[in-house]
RNA sequence: GGCCCGUUGGUCAAGCGGUUAAGACACCGCCCUUUCACGGCGGUAACAGGAGUUCGAUUCUCCUACGGGUCACCA
């Protein structure tokens, strides 16, 4: 049996103290990431601890290796934890599975206070209702009870739920809720196999660990008043809970990973910026109240207010995330853009003369994921086949007459250019415009169409040149040349 | 099915008894421009419905509709 106490002295008190708690199942939703996030914020605000425990109560979907996929998404994210399975911390351990003695002993404590009972029937046997245990168990005498147990008989124990009267919860975000303790079910406290169930788990360890602020999914709303219920029989004071919205995908569908939709390890893979995922999924189903949505997560631990976290579910809108990881993209600093795109750039041009220097600043202002790098940078290794109607533009006057004799007049003048910089080339183009006396599309639009064969590139004419070389670009020139005869 | 919760434009959302009902994304138009993008300007678009309470309801109450959650020896 463990001293009951001496548990109690080892509670740090008068802080803030939270925890983020998932389990260990292979991969971080992002309604789970927007939990962490919130909890996160809420604590460092209050500048309180910040604790992650890992629930794997249940063996049969623990999954290897998930663990540490928490560990290093969280450190990734920079939701960095006062306490926890590999940092330690006063009130550990911070895994469940490695606490499991604790939880029948308090299971027994509540079995002498009357507020739970051993239940000896099995799995498929709940009574008469097909939703909720009849309690028949709870109405053994205690003769009975020695008997099954000492013939080994299996048990679970579980909560005894007043049949009169109701219970009311608070909650920050939904307010007080009263529900009817005669609809509350006799729920499971310790499975047969002697692990306790979530329920139960929690709010022991939540205890425990000194839990001052519960965040966690709606889902859980109707199970808080059981929950203060055990609190109750235990004599503990009730923490103040969070409860959250889910994200969803529609209007009637929540995101869930097992039907497609992206992790947050998955929105990394297809570009995104970890920092634009912070501040966009901190967004959904939480508003700062005023104009600005560009935050860092150092800014919204300054600013975050559990008032404005939203009761109505958020849908995940991916364009809204476009824009502001593009925003995220334009705000990196130069070289930084550049040593992060660059791999995604070499996806499609291999070729080792071509200066990815070069290019990356033409990318930076004019992409929103990272992974849409590859396609608009493919034609610099090669010119891809095209209509020769992508010469006419109303706007730039240009058709397929114009442009072929604009490109038999640059030959020459790309030929001349001695001072290959884009000073140089730039001056050159102009120099020729100006001598011409024509609008600048009327030259350029058929030179970046011979150039690269696209509709749109990153950059005009002059850029393409200096990032082809002369030669390249004469060849290319040539070849539209030819297509346009 | 019981219980609980929710509902402001396509989406995220502000609003907390009196507003021309913000803002952002998306969309459309115009401008700028060597394309696209960026940027600038402008536009379309919302209080789910019905009863109350009130001098006055998007805001408060009730009902209905719709949606979600929960009722596991899963968390």
């Amino acid at each position: 049996m463990i001293d009951f106490a001496k548990m109690e002295e080892r509670i740090p008190k008068g802080r803030v103290r939270t925890r983020f708690a998932p389990s260990p199942t292979g991969y971080m939703h992002i309604g789970n990431l927007r939990t962490a996030l919130y909890t996160y914020m809420i604590t460092k605000h209050e500048g309180g601890d910040f604790i992650l425990r890992i629930e794997d109560t249940d063996r049969e979907r623990y999954v290897e290796g998930a663990t540490d996929l928490i560990f290093r998404t969280m450190r990734d994210t920079g939701l960095n934890y006062d306490e926890g399975p590999d940092v330690g911390g006063p009130v550990g351990p911070y895994t469940q599975s490695e606490r499991e003695g604790l939880y029948l002993d308090y299971a027994k404590l509540l079995i002498e206070r009357g507020a739970a009972y051993y239940c000896f029937c099995g799995k498929e046997d709940h009574g008469d209702s097909p939703f909720k245990y009849d309690g028949r168990c709870s109405r053994l005498s205690k003769e009975e009870i020695e008997a099954n147990l000492a013939s080994g008989k299996p048990y679970v124990i579980r909560q005894k739920m007043p049949r009169e009267g109701s219970t009311t919860f608070s909650d920050v975000v939904y307010g007080d809720i009263t529900v009817e303790n005669a609809e509350l079910d006799d729920q499971i406290l310790i499975k047969s196999d002697g692990m306790p169930t979530y329920n139960f788990a929690n709010v022991i360890d939540d205890h425990l660990m000194g839990i001052t602020h519960v965040v966690r999914g709606a889902e859980y709303l109707s199970s808080a008043p059981k929950y203060n219920l055990l609190y109750e029989a235990f004599g503990w004071d009730v923490p103040t809970y969070v409860h959250c919205a889910p994200v969803m995908k529609n209007a009637t569908e929540k995101l869930s990973k097992r039907k497609g939709d992206p992790s947050y390890e998955d929105l990394l893979d297809m570009g995104y910026l970890k920092d634009a995922l912070i501040n966009y999924v901190t967004l959904l189903g939480w508003s700062p109240g005023g104009e600005r949505e560009i935050f860092t997560l150092e800014e919204l631990v300054e600013i975050f207010d559990i008032k404005g976290i939203s009761k109505s579910p958020a849908i995940f809108d991916i364009q809204k995330l476009d824009y502001i990881n593009a925003e995220y993209i334009r705000a990196l600093p130069a070289d930084e853009f550049h040593k992060i795109a660059e791999p995604y750039i070499r996806q499609t041009v291999k070729n080792p003369d071509i200066d990815t220097k070069l290019i990356a600043p033409l990318l930076q202002p004019r992409c929103e994921r990272l992974t849409d790098i590859p396609e608009k940078v493919d034609f610099f290794d090669e010119l891809p086949e095209y209509d020769t109607v992508m010469y006419c533009h109303k706007k730039m006057k240009t058709d397929e007459a114009i442009s072929k004799e604009m490109l038999i007049k640059l030959i020459p003048v790309v030929e001349g250019i001695s001072d290959w910089t884009a000073e140089g080339i730039h001056e050159a183009l102009f120099g020729f415009i100006a001598e011409l006396e024509v609008k600048n599309g009327l030259v350029l639009w058929p030179l970046r169409t011979a150039l690269s064969g696209k509709q749109t590139t990153p950059g005009g004419g002059v850029e393409l040149l200096h990032i082809l070389g002369k030669e390249e670009s004469i060849r290319r020139m040539k070849i539209g040349i030819e297509k346009l005869s």
